[in-house]
DNA sequence: ATGACATATGAGATATGA
């Protein structure tokens, strides 16, 4: 089974990028992030017709995630729990039936967070513990469990081309490390760092600006985090950075787990 | 270099992203 994550940066902008991509790659489950789309405006039937079921949790302009999938989502849950005046549209859940049980997805879009010293920070701290807090509650069900998604957070020195150029930001800040770390703690698998250890040069994100591409000046922001009931089952991980050679390419690319 | 690029909104310039 094929469990994908990509931010799409506008699902509308990205329509043709996504379609050629899901009919090379055949993922099974594909969470996504920023729609930049209310629900409404999703394009939903495009996808279906490519066999996938379709689940959004959208907002007009920022923000919003979905995911696709090929078995029947169900047990759907729309927003992160822990605040209820958040309106962002950054967290979908859902399970799915499998042989042997269920396994549950979350798709994630982590709050950047910038620039430091303001709400912006503050409220991404904040998502993070609420998300910490969610976290913990589904690694009781003893589940396979992937919380896929956009973090925006560099783990380590050894998730960016250039670190020292991250150090005034906050994807890089000891806060947002130390909060992604706590999560982790739970009892996480991040997948590619479990498959491909310390190797240099695996980026998920590179900026449009200043060739970045073209220097490979990436990082890796885009995770996997597995329980350990999805650990057990984990084959392969991989970046699709082929992706960001397409004609006006999202600057994310996808991220890819096979699991047994 | 409070920039560069890209996208949404809305119809020019601003907000947001990472």
């Amino acid at each position: 089974m094929k469990i994908a994550t990509w931010n799409v940066n506008s699902i509308k902008a990205r329509l043709d990028n996504a379609i050629a991509w899901l009919k090379d790659a055949a993922p099974d489950i594909v969470c996504l992030q920023e729609l930049k789309c209310e629900d409404a405006a999703f394009p939903t039937s495009a996808f279906e017709e490519l066999g996938y079921n379709v689940i959004t949790h959208g907002q007009k302009s920022y923000n919003g995630v979905a995911i696709l999938s090929k078995p029947q989502p169900e047990d759907v849950r729309r927003g992160l729990p822990g605040d209820d005046d958040d309106s962002q549209a950054r967290y979908i859940e859902a399970a799915f039936s499998r042989k042997g049980g269920v396994i549950r997805v979350a798709s994630i879009y982590l709050p950047n967070g910038n620039p430091l010293g303001t709400e912006k920070f503050d409220y991404k701290l904040r998502w993070m513990e609420r998300l910490r807090a969610h976290a913990k509650q589904l690694l009781k069900l003893e589940e396979p469990l992937v919380l896929a998604g956009d973090y925006n957070v560099i783990p380590a020195p050894n998730d960016a081309k250039n670190p020292e150029a991250w150090t005034g930001d906050a994807l890089f800040q000891p806060e947002s490390r130390a909060s992604f770390r706590s999560i982790v703690h739970l009892g996480f698998t991040d997948a590619i760092r479990q498959m491909h250890g310390d190797a240099p040069g695996l980026y998920t994100f590179w900026d449009y600006q200043a060739g970045a591409w073209q220097r490979n000046n990436g990082i890796r922001i885009d995770h996997l985090l597995l329980s350990p009931q999805a650990a057990d089952l984990l084959k392969d991980a991989r970046i699709d950075r082929e992706v960001r050679t397409q004609e006006r390419p999202s600057d994310h690319v996808p991220v890819v787990i096979e699991l047994a």
